[in-house]
DNA sequence: TATAAAAATGAACTTTGTTCAAAAAATGTG
DNA sequence: CACATTTTTTGAACAAAGTTCATTTTTATA
């Protein structure tokens, strides 16, 4: 990522995600140009691709920061004091704020794609965990007879049907629930699902 | 979309959607090229424009297609004789099934996004409500409570949570759920949807 | 058959990502 | 400091790819 560079070359990538970061929040990631990143970071066109391998590899970057970001948001969103259920709810109300107030930018996380063969950098994929990370503590409380895997997994679960619930809701198309609503919904589905976890079998 | 189309136009026009389909099928909507798609449905590369609009256009008739093709497969699924739970279960098992055999298909209804101020064409919009049709029957029967726009609203946020989980899963970045315990998780879903539904106030 | 309308064509234009030989700047050395 | 060497920057050039449209070809009609 920032490996070998040299600290000029790294104020050079950090003025080019910024900038790529300010167009993805403004404008979404399908409209970032090479020619409008270097003319803002005020280098020729060439340039950028001293610090950058290609546009997917910017737009990974401004993802990373923005998990990172949400990651941050997450952990400052659970309440010190309160119980599991409690825990569940403010991460998910994070989640769905942090959603609605980087509208663009957390849509670019999960609209990238590679081309066919090409994997993500080691770099990108540490910040994945975040996702996940808060909701394992609560979880293992409300299910205390889950451990390891089958707790993660279950972790997972819970974070994609939250995850799904907002990003149908921000996405628009389709069957999604109406913005003024996705608070609510989400806290039911919360609900559902903690008191069905602590009553299903496995 | 068909509109005031001759019948040697909508041949050429289902000929191209047909070839895009092939296409999307095998490698993904990212590369559809207009080039491709005229060299294969047998015509220059200008003609495809005198049956689509653009890019965007092939690929909202093959999204059409696939979301029509998913509304028979749902269809299909809910057993008659069931009860509520059962259809919802059958349901959310053929939505995994249908996801895991038409992959980039299915990835290409969600992921595909228009230019900013673009808007998608009625036609389209109207094979939506195949995503949650079926889901309402069942769920009435086990939320009595529920009617109108607050019953819409659950099944909008059932079937959100359940894509969020597939989703995911397929996408395969992040922490989705792995592939082989897909089925036993939307399962987990459900159930825990299902009896948060039944015993939730309001 | 002659004329008009419709359809098909593909060269040309535009936009964009990416490369790379050349120029410029920085660094090191005698 | 002058010169040589290395590093960095540059932007013209190239390579896709989408889209348009004047021209040609085909079809329909009178």
């Amino acid at each position: 990522m920032i490996e070998g560079l040299s600290p000029k070359k790294k104020k050079l990538l950090e003025r080019v995600i910024d900038v790529a970061e300010a167009e993805v929040a403004a404008h979404g990631a399908k409209t970032l140009k090479a020619r409008d990143l270097a003319s803002a970071a005020g280098v020729a066109l060439g340039t950028i691709y001293t610090v950058v391998e290609d546009m997917d590899d910017v737009v990974t970057h401004v993802n990373s920061r923005t998990l990172r970001r949400l990651g941050a948001a997450l952990r400052d969103a659970v309440p010190p004091d309160g119980d599991a259920v409690r825990a569940m709810h403010a991460l998910a109300a994070g989640y769905v704020t942090f959603a609605l107030e980087n509208l663009n930018l957390w849509t670019a996380i999960f609209t990238q794609s590679l081309p066919a063969g090409k994997d993500y950098p080691d770099w990108h994929k540490a910040d994945y965990p975040a996702l996940i990370e808060q909701i394992i503590a609560p979880l293992s409380e409300l299910r205390p007879d889950l451990e390891g895997e089958a707790l993660i997994l279950r972790a997972r679960t819970l974070f994609a049907s939250v995850h799904g619930v907002v990003s149908m809701s921000v996405f628009g198309r389709f069957v999604g629930v109406p913005r003024a609503q996705l608070h609510a919904e989400v806290d039911a589905l919360v609900d559902a699902m903690t008191r069905g976890l602590e009553g299903v079998a496995q």
